[in-house]
DNA sequence: GGAATGTATGCATAGCTATGCAATGACGAC
DNA sequence: GTCGTCATTGCATAGCTATGCATACATTCC
């Protein structure tokens, strides 16, 4: 009673409810070991009372995995990183495994985050952040753990990633703006470039140019919506404003949409085109119909989560997949 | 080399690199021990080449809270769910707590989930699931830890309970609709009414009727986007549409607006009313100014933690907290 | 019947850290 | 010099389950 508080049963506590051994009850839940329908009946009568759950702790700590993913987002906000999330949990509940969930403000805290998280013995990391600077790679691989980033740039021993072609994704775009009749450009970043979004942002400006065009205005928004109306209205001070804008994320190229047609008065697409990134459900409602690119969410977990669990072959070597984004045109930009 | 693979180092190999006691390592990664400049810096330099991390996990097998709490929610696609979710865990981990993330397809899969989820020795459970049925409010009642659900009506020993007074809900919808002179109501369901959403649906239909209005007519969603363009296309084959509709989400309800204002030419909100739940983010978007009921998170999850760190006082008494969902206008009624 | 095979059960232990306890040494007071 | 006080360090152990090993019993076959 003093110190029983929560106290989960053991399996000494049921066996001697039962009047067993320790390791009857052990065997009732553990497959394919022998024991006689007797006696399992007789644990079984005991553990219900009891409310017993087998304990994972002890396993774990003689060596076997302890089947904890550690999966880490950079906030919800964006439904894209919901859908990650979604899809890297459902995913990893499938093959047995639990999702240990850490949320961080930027990929610097990452490294404090993991301090925590490997006091827990999971497996292996997946992050949704990518991984930017030399310092955050190399405390990571300092754990010796596998960590899988999403969109990263830095690879380092243990430290693998998962890639978007985004040098690719930011030709098409262009490509797609040009065959549309575009002349005039603009290309919204996120508040601090990331590199997966520079090389996004450079393919796009490069094609441009190589086929004689001027380079795109550029302007900054926070990634939600309300940055895409405050970089749209930014945009649109200049002499001649464009009529054709890529945005880094779909949630700031919804918030420049809404902006051009009910504050600005600017018909989309008759007038500016629009194109996202991400994919996300809002981009098929009726009142967007935003063309944007699908990072394949499927196939990305799926990668994230063979790099995990092929680790066997793989030992502390560092490997990068490379998926290309399929764009998905809609009428934002016809 | 042989299974050594992915091993974490432990306290001993720090101590031996060292050429100190396991316990001089205990002590340095201790705060308030008493240990020595000196012999703490040369454990510092060992754990450092090894890239030692404190297990937790033995702590936990002595008794020690694991600082681990389970969330279960039942996907992420509802940006709902997804704020819920994002505010637990910031909130958790403001605490040291750590979040142990479970999906689940409904409520009848939790109890399933609860046992795989225990194995871990969490200290609590949050569900942003309701609990529905006696019988998994049984099943998780015998796990005797603490759990908290969303929007439940069924409480039992250990299982409290966080509510919207949904009720209080509806009848503030139809108070708002006929201040603004609808006379012909509608409501859309989610596929399988949820008690919560039941009370709101009796709240909202007891107020009409008292008023001397017809009793709303009724349709299904699947509580998605297209669910609701589903369930409105039901609403208006009938000879005479309503002209003011109560949603049980606002992803349906954006759908509903869609599909009135592009599908069948109708204008929202000059011929038709619409309300939705759960005040998500797109409900501000300039294109939709959705009137909706925010159910404060904020003040949920607090309630919600406050409850799971209260245990101390509480024992397995189960309690209810009800808050007050507050009615956001906006142009989608006006 | 006796040997061989198989099944069922119990005993004892590894695995890792925090911590109570004891031992050691330093230092100042008398 | 002797003693008390204090800081530092090491030793030994609890906590829980899975599992190898040994034992006991049942079954089968000749």
């Amino acid at each position: 009673m003093t110190k029983s508080r929560n106290r989960y049963p053991t399996s000494s506590d049921v066996a001697r409810l039962a009047g067993v051994s320790q390791s009857a009850v052990s065997r009732t839940f553990t497959r394919d070991a022998s024991i006689s329908t007797a006696l399992r009946e007789k644990v079984l009568t005991a553990a219900r009372e009891l409310g017993y759950r087998p304990n994972a702790l002890p396993g774990i700590m003689q060596g076997q995995r302890s089947r904890m993913i550690a999966v880490v987002v950079g906030g919800m906000y964006n439904p894209f990183y919901a859908r990650v999330l979604d899809t890297l949990t459902d995913e990893l509940q499938a093959r047995g495994e639990q999702v240990l969930l850490s949320r961080v403000e930027s990929d610097h805290a990452l490294d404090e985050a993991i301090d925590q998280i490997t006091r827990y013995r999971v497996d292996a990391v997946v992050s949704a952040l990518a991984v930017t600077t030399e310092e955050t790679a190399r405390k990571l691989s300092a754990s010796r753990i596998p960590v899988v980033a999403f969109n990263s740039t830095l690879t380092a021993p243990w430290v693998s990633a998962i890639n978007s072609d985004n040098a690719a994704a930011g030709r098409q775009a262009a490509d797609l703006l040009l065959a549309r009749g575009a002349r005039r450009f603009g290309f919204i970043h996120g508040p601090l470039s990331s590199p997966a979004e520079q090389e996004r942002f450079d393919g796009f400006a490069r094609r441009l140019v190589a086929c004689g065009n001027p380079a795109p205005a550029e302007a900054r928004g926070d990634y939600d919506y309300g940055g895409g109306q405050a970089a749209i209205r930014e945009l649109w001070r200049a002499a001649i404003p464009p009529d054709a804008i890529f945005c880094a994320n779909d949630l700031m190229a919804l918030g420049a949409i809404d902006t051009l047609r009910h504050e600005l008065s600017v018909s989309v697409p008759r007038s500016v085109r629009i194109i996202g990134y991400d994919n996300i459900d809002s981009c098929d409602w009726l009142g967007y119909q935003l063309t944007s690119f699908d990072q394949d969410v499927n196939t990305m977990v799926e990668g994230a989560i063979s790099l995990i669990f092929d680790r066997e072959g793989l030992g502390e070597k560092s490997v990068t997949v490379t998926v290309s984004p399929k764009l998905v045109e809609r009428s934002s930009t016809r």
